[in-house]
RNA sequence: GCCGGUGUGAUGGAAUUGGUAGACGUGACGGACUCAAAAUCCGUUGGUAGCGAUACCGUGUGGGUUCGAGUCCCACCACCGGCACCA
C-alpha cells in the first residue's frame, strides 16, 4: 500500500471530531492538570499563515505528549476577532463586521482542523460574541468602580488615515503600526486605565515566574523603574521648583535648570518673566512638533532663558539660570530638570550651546570635552563640599540622606510606563458601558444590563471630526441615568483590541458560564496557565496588559492567582525563501494549504518544526520540505516491512531508548528539530537493522505528537490497538537508563591536544585499557615516536588525551 | 547612545554545556535500477597540498586562559530585535 496522506488525514480528523480524545475535563483529581496556551490568532481575511503553524503545531506536541504522559490537558483554541481590518473590510464592502468574523472563523477553523491540532473544540472563545464581552464589560466596570478607570484630557497619539487614538505601544518609529502613516499629537478626553498603579507588582513579580529571560528584561525596560530623589530649589518667585533626579551627588556641578514647555508653571509665572513673547513662542513652536520629531532633532538643543526668574541651589546657595527647552519632557519626574552639563551629556550639549559653566565634581574625564558619566567605584566627587573624596557609589545615597535631613530633599520612584490609553474612535470593539449624565457626571451602567450590545449602525465610517460611528446612533446613544433616572448619553467610544485578549485564558477554563467570567472550581483547578507561547512583539503590549487585569482581578478576588502566566516561551518568525519578510508585496508568502494539499498536514507540521531552533528566526525552504516528506514515507515502508513479532530487536535496543530519551527530554525544552533528527537517526539504523511490530510500537509513540494522522493509521493497521484505544491514548514509552548505553563506545585519541584518530573500547573501560588500545593505532604509535609520556587525561567514554615530551 | 540576541560547510542547522566540529536535512557529484525520465536505493561531499598513506589549516576578527576552546575571559567587527532627550 502506498502512503496515501490526504485520505489518512480526512479520515484521522472525523473520528477526533467524533470521538473527542482531546477533552480537557474539569475537575479531574485523578491526574496532574496542564493548561498550554498559544496566542489566538485574529480571523483575518487571508487565513492561516504559516507563521501561526509554528506556534501552534509547538504547543501541540508538547500537550499531545504531556496526555501521553497521562496528563489531563486544556489545549484550546480561540479567537481575537474585534479590530480595524475587520472593519475596514466592511467600510469597504458595506458588510457588517460580525459576518465577516463569522466567515473568517470558520475559514480558520477549518485550517486548524486540517493541520491536525488537538484542540479541545467544545471551548472555543470569541472575543466579538455578547456572552463573552459580557465579561470584558463586566472586567471594566469594576476597574471604573475601583477607581482603575478614568478619563483624562490628553495629548494622545493620533493616526492621520484611521482617525483613531493610538496607544504608545502602537506606535512605531512616529507611525502607526498598523497603516504607517503619521501619527500626531492631539488633544483629547480619552478613557485610561492606571496600569501604573500596578508598576511595581508588575516589575516584582516576574523574578517567580518561568518566563525566559529576554522577556523579562524586555518587560523591566519598558516598565523603566528608576529610583531617584527629588530636590526643592528656592526661586526669586513665590513657588520653590522640584527636579527629579538620580544623580543627587552632582548636585555642586548644577549650573542651570530647564523646564519642559508644557509645564504650567510658566503660565503663572508670566509676569515675571520679563521675555514671555519669546517664551511663549518657543512654547508654541514645541506644541508643532510630534514626540517623533522633538525626538528625532535632538541632535541640536534649542531654549530659552526665562529672563527674571532665579533659582537657588540648595548647597552652594548660587543663583542659577532657568530655561524652557524642549529636551525635557512633561510627562517624566516633574517636567523641571537640573542641568549638570560635567556629567550628562544632554546637559553639555545644552551648556555648551548656551555657553554656560561646566562643573566638574566627579573626577576621572575631561569636561571641556564631553559629559564624564562616572559608572565605576573609582570615579571620585571633586568640587563637591562634604561629598568630596567619596566614591560615586558612596555620594549618591550621602546627598540624599543630607537632602533629606535639610529638608530639600525626597527619595522618589519613578516609571517610564504610562497609563494605558484605554477608548478607540471605532465601531468594532466592545462598548464602554458607561453614561455620562449632566448631573451625576460618569455612571456604570448596572451590572444586569450587560452584555451592552453593539448597536446596528448604517455606516461603519468614522464621523468627520473622528468620532465612533456610533455617536450617530442617537436612539441608542440617549438614555436614562442610572444613578438618578435624569437624562444622559452613553460612551461611544469602544475598546482597544487588547480589552478581549487580556483575560480569554480564563475563560478557556469554564467558556460558556453566564454566571460569572468563570467558576470558582475552574479556576482554582485550571490556573495558572502552565506554559504560555508567544510573539515577542506582545511582550510589551499584551502580556503586560493581561498581567495587569489579572493582577486587578485577584486583588477584587475574582481569581484566585496573582499572576495568570507560569511561564512563558517565544517563537522566532517565519521568513520567506529568500530570508526575507514574508508579504503579500514580496510575493513569497507560503500558504500552508498549499503544502497540505502536495504533501500532508504530517509533513508540514514535521517541517516547521525541523527548519530551525524554536527561538530563532528561520527561512522557508520549499526544497525541504521534501526531506520530511521522504522520512514520513521510510517510516511508512518501515511499517510495511515489520516482522509480527512484539519483542524488541536486540539490535535495536540501545537505538530505540536513546531516542526516547532524546525526544522525551527535547519536547520539554521545545528542541523539536533536534528531536526530529533523532527519530531520523533511529529510523535509517532501524531501517538497517530490520524492526519488528514490538520496535514500529516505540517509534510511533514518539512520532505520534509530531505526525499524529501517518501515527494512527499505522498503529491502527498493524494491530497496536488495545481495546480499541489510539495511539495518541496510549501512554509514552520510558526508556531505561541503563539500555541507553552501547557495549563498546568509539573514544577519540589525542597526543598533546591533537586528534590522532579513535579506539573502540568497551563502555566505561578505565585508563590502563583505553590507553592499551590506544597504543595500538597506528598514527599514535608514531607520534609516541620517542617521546615520553608525561600525563594521561581521560574523559570517560569521550577521549584519552596523552600528554608527551621528548625523551 | 542604552539593553538584548546572532555570527559554524554550497545551504537550513547540530555539537552531551570545556572533550572526536559539521549530527539530521537540503543541494551537488558518482553509481545501481530504467529504452528514458521521475521516484527509489547505494556511495562521496569543510578547505589547501599530494597518485597516495598523510600533513597543514578551519566555527566573524585579534589576543588570552587551558592538556584541550565553537563553547570561558579581554578587545574589536558585522548583522538582527527592543528602547531612546526617561534626567
Amino acid at each position: 500500500m502506498k502512503y496515501d496522506f490526504n485520505a489518512i488525514e480526512k479520515k484521522w480528523q472525523a473520528r477526533w471530531e467524533e470521538e473527542k480524545p482531546f477533552t480537557a475535563v474539569t475537575g479531574d483529581k485523578t491526574r496532574e492538570k496542564f493548561f498550554g496556551l498559544i496566542e489566538f490568532p485574529y480571523p483575518s481575511g487571508q487565513g492561516l499563515h504559516v507563521g501561526h503553524a509554528r506556534p501552534f503545531t509547538a504547543m501541540d506536541i508538547i500537550c499531545r505528549k504531556k496526555r501521553m504522559q497521562n496528563y489531563n490537558v486544556l489545549f484550546p483554541m480561540g479567537f481575537d476577532a474585534f479590530g480595524l481590518p475587520t472593519e475596514n473590510y466592511a467600510i469597504k464592502n458595506h458588510v457588517h463586521p460580525a459576518i465577516v468574523t463569522k466567515q473568517n472563523i470558520a475559514n480558520f477553523t477549518s485550517q486548524l482542523k486540517m493541520l491536525g491540532y488537538s484542540f479541545d473544540w467544545d471551548r472555543v472563545v470569541d472575543t466579538t460574541d455578547p456572552t463573552y464581552y459580557k465579561w470584558t464589560q463586566w472586567i471594566f466596570l469594576q476597574l471604573f468602580k475601583k477607581g482603575l478607570a478614568y478619563k483624562a484630557s490628553m495629548p494622545v497619539n493620533w493616526c492621520t488615515s484611521c482617525k483613531c487614538v493610538l496607544a504608545n505601544e502602537e506606535v512605531v518609529d512616529g507611525e502607526c503600526e498598523r497603516c504607517g502613516s503619521a501619527v500626531i499629537r492631539k488633544e483629547k478626553s480619552q478613557w485610561m486605565l492606571k496600569i501604573t498603579q500596578y508598576a511595581d507588582r508588575l516589575i516584582d513579580d516576574l523574578d517567580d515566574l518561568d518566563y525566559i529571560e529576554r522577556v523579562k528584561i524586555q518587560q523591566r525596560n519598558w516598565i523603566g523603574r528608576s529610583t531617584g530623589c527629588e530636590i526643592t530649589f528656592k526661586t526669586n518667585t513665590e513657588d520653590d521648583i522640584t527636579v527629579y533626579t538620580t544623580r543627587a551627588d552632582t548636585l555642586y556641578g548644577t549650573s542651570y535648570v530647564v523646564i519642559s514647555p508644557e509645564h504650567p508653571l510658566l503660565k503663572k509665572w508670566k509676569g515675571q518673566i520679563k521675555n514671555w513673547d519669546a517664551v511663549e513662542a518657543y512654547q508654541a513652536e514645541a506644541a508643532r512638533k510630534s514626540d517623533f520629531e522633538r525626538g528625532e532633532l535632538n541632535k541640536e538643543k534649542t531654549g530659552v532663558r526665562l529672563e527674571g526668574i532665579e533659582i537657588i541651589n540648595p548647597v552652594t546657595k548660587a543663583v542659577l539660570p532657568m530655561f524652557v527647552s524642549d529636551y525635557v519632557l512633561m510627562g517624566y519626574g516633574t517636567g523641571i530638570v537640573m542641568g549638570v552639563p560635567g556629567h550628562d551629556q544632554r546637559d553639555w550639549d545644552f551648556a555648551t550651546a548656551f555657553n554656560l559653566p561646566i562643573i566638574e565634581v566627579v573626577a576621572g574625564g575631561d569636561v571641556t570635552k564631553c559629559a564624564f558619566v562616572a559608572k565605576d567605584d573609582k570615579a571620585v566627587m571633586v568640587n563637591s563640599g562634604f561629598l568630596n573624596g567619596m566614591t560615586v557609589k558612596e555620594a549618591i545615597p550621602a546627598m540624599k540622606e543630607y537632602a533629606v535631613k535639610q529638608g530639600f530633599g525626597k527619595i522618589k520612584t519613578n516609571f517610564k510606563l504610562r497609563d494605558w490609553v484605554f477608548s478607540r474612535q471605532r465601531y468594532w470593539g466592545e462598548p464602554i458601558p458607561l453614561v455620562s449624565c449632566e448631573k451625576c457626571g460618569w455612571v456604570p451602567i448596572d451590572e444586569s444590563q450587560l452584555p451592552l450590545l453593539l448597536p446596528e449602525v448604517e455606516s461603519y465610517e468614522l464621523t468627520d471630526d473622528g468620532e465612533s460611528p456610533i455617536s450617530k446612533m442617537t436612539d441608542w446613544v440617549n438614555t436614562t441615568c442610572p444613578c438618578c433616572g435624569g437624562p444622559a448619553k452613553r460612551e461611544t467610544d469602544t475598546m482597544p483590541q487588547w480589552a478581549g485578549s487580556c483575560w480569554y485564558f480564563l475563560r478557556y477554563m469554564d467558556p460558556h458560564n453566564d454566571k460569572a467570567l468563570a467558576s470558582k472550581e475552574a479556576l482554582e483547578y485550571w490556573g495558572p496557565v502552565d506554559w504560555y507561547n508567544g510573539g515577542m512583539e506582545h511582550t510589551t503590549l499584551h502580556l503586560l496588559y493581561s498581567r495587569f487585569w489579572h493582577k486587578f482581578l485577584y486583588d477584587i478576588g475574582a481569581v484566585p492567582t496573582k499572576e495568570p502566566y507560569a511561564k512563558r516561551t517565544s517563537h522566532g518568525m517565519i521568513l520567506g525563501e529568500g530570508g526575507e519578510k514574508m508579504s503579500k508585496s514580496r510575493g513569497n508568502v507560503v500558504n500552508p494549504n498549499d503544502v497540505v494539499a502536495q504533501y500532508g498536514a504530517d509533513t508540514m507540521r514535521l517541517y516547521i518544526m525541523f527548519v530551525g531552533d524554536f527561538e530563532q528566526a528561520a527561512s522557508w525552504s520549499s526544497k525541504a520540505v521534501a526531506g520530511c516528506k521522504r522520512f514520513l514515507d521510510k517510516v511508512w515502508n518501515l511499517a510495511e516491512a515489520a516482522s509480527e513479532s512484539m519483542d524488541c530487536t536486540p539490535a535495536n535496543e540501545a537505538i530505540l531508548h536513546k531516542t526516547i530519551k532524546k525526544v522525551t527530554d527535547d519536547v520539554d525544552n521545545l528542541k523539536m528539530n533536534t528531536a526530529i533528527a533523532a527519530m531520523m537517526t533511529a529510523v535509517n539504523e532501524l531501517s538497517a537493522n530490520g524492526v519488528t511490530r514490538g520496535d514500529m510500537k516505540i517509534l510511533l509513540q514518539l512520532l505520534n505528537p509530531f505526525a499524529p494522522h501517518i501515527t494512527e493509521e499505522l498503529w491502527e493497521t498493524m494491530g497496536l490497538a488495545e481495546d480499541g484505544k489510539m495511539c495518541c491514548q496510549s501512554s509514552w514509552p520510558v526508556y531505561d537508563a541503563s539500555k541507553t548505553v552501547s557495549a563498546t563506545v568509539e573514544m577519540a585519541v589525542q597526543v598533546n591536544g591533537k586528534m590522532k584518530g579513535t579506539v573502540t573500547v568497551p563502555t566505561d573501560s578505565d585508563e590502563a585499557t583505553v590507553v592499551g588500545a590506544a597504543k595500538e593505532n597506528e598514527k599514535v604509535q608514531k607520534a609516541l615516536e620517542g617521546m615520553q609520556v608525561v600525563k594521561t587525561i581521560l574523559v570517560k567514554n569521550r577521549l584519552v588525551n596523552l600528554i608527551v615530551k621528548p625523551q
